[in-house]
DNA sequence: AAATAAATTTAGACAAATCTAAAAATATTT
DNA sequence: AAATATTTTTAGATTTGTCTAAATTTATTT
């Protein structure tokens, strides 16, 4: 079964709508696809004919195990042009992301698979997403807002959830990036802002809105 | 100005066929873009009004200086991927083909530039074709065909005309690449084949098909 | 439980790229 | 130069993904 790259669009979206929230509306869908609920609906049950997703009207829909499968591809090809783009052509991470969402429509399945082997096989994104494998898997690790970081241990930075410009200039003028380790001095309790420190730099102070956007490991 | 996938495979198409005669009629794109010549027509009238073709009802067509200017930087992506796809991801030449012609309408002009450095500034693609530059500027080199080669003179192939499966597995099984130097041994005139000599390999006869297919230079 | 509000779907229309069938222009033959 | 053949264009229809506006269903208030 084939797709065409807009359908392809409105597989990945729901997917990640799915991931944060138990049920994804109509109206939602076409927030995130910048169309119009009747858009929506139409492609919805185009999605049903292709067994991409269960949908009755008025009822809400889901991805089916195979729209599920469609949309990890989707996403696997996302992320490792992303890589690509990263690590063989040396774009910033907020650069990447348009780039792959034209390259991730691109067809070949051997391509995919080369690319994948030509990278080393990685497991995450240049922004600390995981990728999945060949077979859908993905690579789950536990991982905590800086905010939920304890008072005096060291934690490693794994992943950005706000992965705007702006988001990448505080980052690197805090000298954080991903793999970075910090130990986390203090919170303020009166504004939730952290003050962490990175090795040889001196300790700063983060506000929590940011801190909220930066996950770790412990 | 912003084209279409479509707008530009018809403007690609038109480039080659104007490459090899000096009027392209409608009926001949048309088959060469495997459509109906009144598809042709409609999409005539569209690049027209984009400036693309110079173009007047009943009176044949031909590329703007801009249109020119679109079909290298076309020729040009589509060239580096399949350099890309055969140097770094280790495809054979008869496989990028249909890869690079999704991968030519990615539109990010810095992700060719990098990609461009990251490849070395190619100025060959993996059948031979010159990469037009950056300015659309094309490397062109003086060749022959092997059936044009002077007997007793070595020469070294730059070039195939036929890229196909078929073609590609004749050269392998005569030890024939890119960058091969051979010595034309002798003509047979009666059937126009050739006899040629590759360094450590016995002498073999090329018939005079697939002589007329391989370009050199001398 | 009515009335009202919100969400969703249907109906009908549009642009892009294509098609078929018919008409118009050009080219070739007699 | 007529007649015929070929090429090209027009006219009108189709598909995909979209829209607006109206209708329908579901949810929330009063």
């Amino acid at each position: 079964m084939t797709h065409t790259s807009t359908e392809e669009n409105y597989i990945k979206a729901i997917y990640h709508l799915q991931l944060s929230r138990d049920s994804v509306s109509t109206n939602l869908l076409s927030a995130e696809m910048n169309t119009k609920p009747a858009s929506v609906t139409d492609m919805l049950k185009k999605l049903r004919t292709k067994r991409i997703v269960h949908y009755q009207r008025y009822k809400g829909f889901s991805l089916t195990e195979a729209g599920n499968r469609k949309a990890l591809s989707i996403i696997r090809k996302h992320r490792l042009w992303e890589y690509f783009l990263s690590s063989k052509l040396g774009f910033e991470w907020d650069e990447v992301h348009s780039m792959a969402e034209e390259l991730e429509h691109i067809s070949s399945d051997e391509l995919i698979t080369r690319l994948d082997n030509f990278l080393g096989n990685p497991a995450f994104d240049p922004h600390g997403d995981p990728i999945p494998d060949h077979r859908g898997k993905i690579r789950v690790i536990k991982q905590v807002s800086l905010t939920e970081v304890p008072v005096k241990k060291t934690a490693t930075v794994s992943s950005v959830k706000n992965q705007s410009p702006e988001m990448l200039e505080l980052l690197n003028h805090f000298h954080i990036a991903l793999g970075t380790k910090l130990k986390l001095n203090r919170r303020f309790e009166f504004d939730g802002s952290v003050e962490i420190k990175i090795d040889k730099y001196p300790a700063t102070i983060i506000s929590e809105q940011v801190a909220l956007n930066i996950n770790c490991t412990l």
